[in-house]
DNA sequence: CGCGTCCTTGAACCGCGTCAAGCCAGGTGG
DNA sequence: CCACCTGGCTTGACGCGGTTCAAGGACGCG
């Protein structure tokens, strides 16, 4: 049994798994952490296989049977679904704290893929233990249920958006989007870690039109353009773009 | 306390709320009869209020708080909300057993509506009630949270769906979806009580163009139109327009 | 039988996606 | 240290698919 302490890029490429315990991690939004028993802690650290994933590696592949749950405990994915012409859509983008990989509804397959988009540790727990631990911990799966529950509400305002609103509309509202989910509560408005594909397969437009839109803001003062640092100078003035009742973020 | 038996439109729309015991309900697919324990089931009983919907009605209105859980008894409902240029995107389709009003995260406001297309009858259980059932009844949580996992599930898909396909996919994608909702397991695939604005709102494409594509489905003999009625002719074909891992329904 | 609503079909316009070329930055090797 | 190369980003031009506008037809209800 390995403890996780840290590792450069080199050295963690190097390794498949490593293995810790929930007291020694540090993630305060760690659903299981904040809401299962602490006996229940101690059973699910030892079913708790952590992993490295590198920017750009899979952390599950699409249309592939899914064996638990896994919880981010450090760094960003994207997860996707691709579709026709081998098309990408980001369907959303998760970080800290976040869940990948909801259990299937009698079908196994899951079909959306995630991707690391920053270095990230990612804790992975299987099915048969989580179950146990659902119906052992009933605040850890209201929670959960909850968790879910918000992630359908975003789920369905972006069918509307991406079915409704022009291109402008849809990079703002996705530059938005990913503010809110990768600095919540924060003052700085800064957009990190994602490609102009990344960010198109987000809004479902191509890298051209977003390429155009952002030069648009960029003229417009809305924002400001280092590389791929995107920075979100005047968030209000942005939100306007986006009628008050399609406003999600 | 009044029981509910039988009451034809008129008798409804006089009544504001009907009471009745869950043990008479026949509803097989509820969740609460199928998960919780037998002494919840007489609390929740206490706390359920029934009431009729008649076709068109609201059942919750868009941007309203949220007071509880809706679980459709008998009927059918679709689940939508407004956009730009009050464009309604039909978000997803319930039925029989189907549950509307996700208690939000944090916040309260409910951001989609959901509207009777048949005459249905609904039992609503507040918030708090059905708070402590769940803490008290951890196979129903745990079932209630498969049914978000399945449903977002859907609602990922759809997102790349409305994205990236063209409109004669979109069509069929909607035809199949309906189908799949409100035909489960059966061998008739008879789509009724949808409008064609609530076809082409489901879809997310415009009255027009779903017109063009139905007749066009229609000349290939796929399926047949007899007014509202849509029959699915050659399910199979139909499904063969969209590419085998876009396939969902 | 007449009216209104929903559905269908046609025609014209335009926004968006595609194709293509140029640009810039970072990495590599001479 | 500089020249070259590669991959991602940007910008322009064009054509198509889809939306919009408009008119005619079918059906249901009073």
């Amino acid at each position: 049994m390995f403890f996780y302490i840290y590792l450069n890029s080199f050295q963690v490429l190097t390794m498949r798994k490593v293995f810790t315990k929930c007291v020694e991690c540090r993630t305060s939004s760690c659903l299981i952490k904040q809401y299962a028993n602490s006996s229940w802690i101690k059973i699910l650290e030892e079913h708790n296989q952590m992993a490295f994933y590198k920017e750009g590696q899979h952390i599950v592949y699409e249309n592939n049977p899914v064996m638990g749950l896994y919880f981010i405990q450090s760094g960003k994915a994207k997860i996707y679904s691709t579709g026709i012409n081998n098309k990408m859509q980001v369907v959303r983008l998760t970080k800290t704290g976040g869940i990948i990989g909801h259990r299937g509804y009698g079908g196994d397959l899951y079909p959306v893929g995630a991707i690391a988009i920053e270095d990230s540790v990612v804790c992975f727990i299987d099915n048969e233990t989580m179950y146990n631990a659902f119906i052992e911990n009933p605040k850890l799966t209201f929670n959960l249920m909850m968790y879910y529950s918000k992630e359908l509400r975003n789920s369905e305002a972006k069918i509307k958006n991406i079915a409704q609103m022009n291109v402008k509309e849809k990079v703002v509202d996705a530059l938005l989007y990913v503010d809110d989910v990768f600095n919540p509560a924060s003052d700085t408005h800064k957009i990190i870690s994602l490609t102009r594909k990344d960010l198109s397969d987000l809004a479902g437009i191509n890298p051209e039109q977003l390429s155009r839109i952002l030069s648009e803001l960029k003229n417009e003062e809305l924002i400001s353009i280092v590389s791929n640092e995107i920075n979100i100078i005047d968030i209000d003035k942005l939100r306007d773009f986006v009628s008050p009742f399609n406003r999600t973020y």
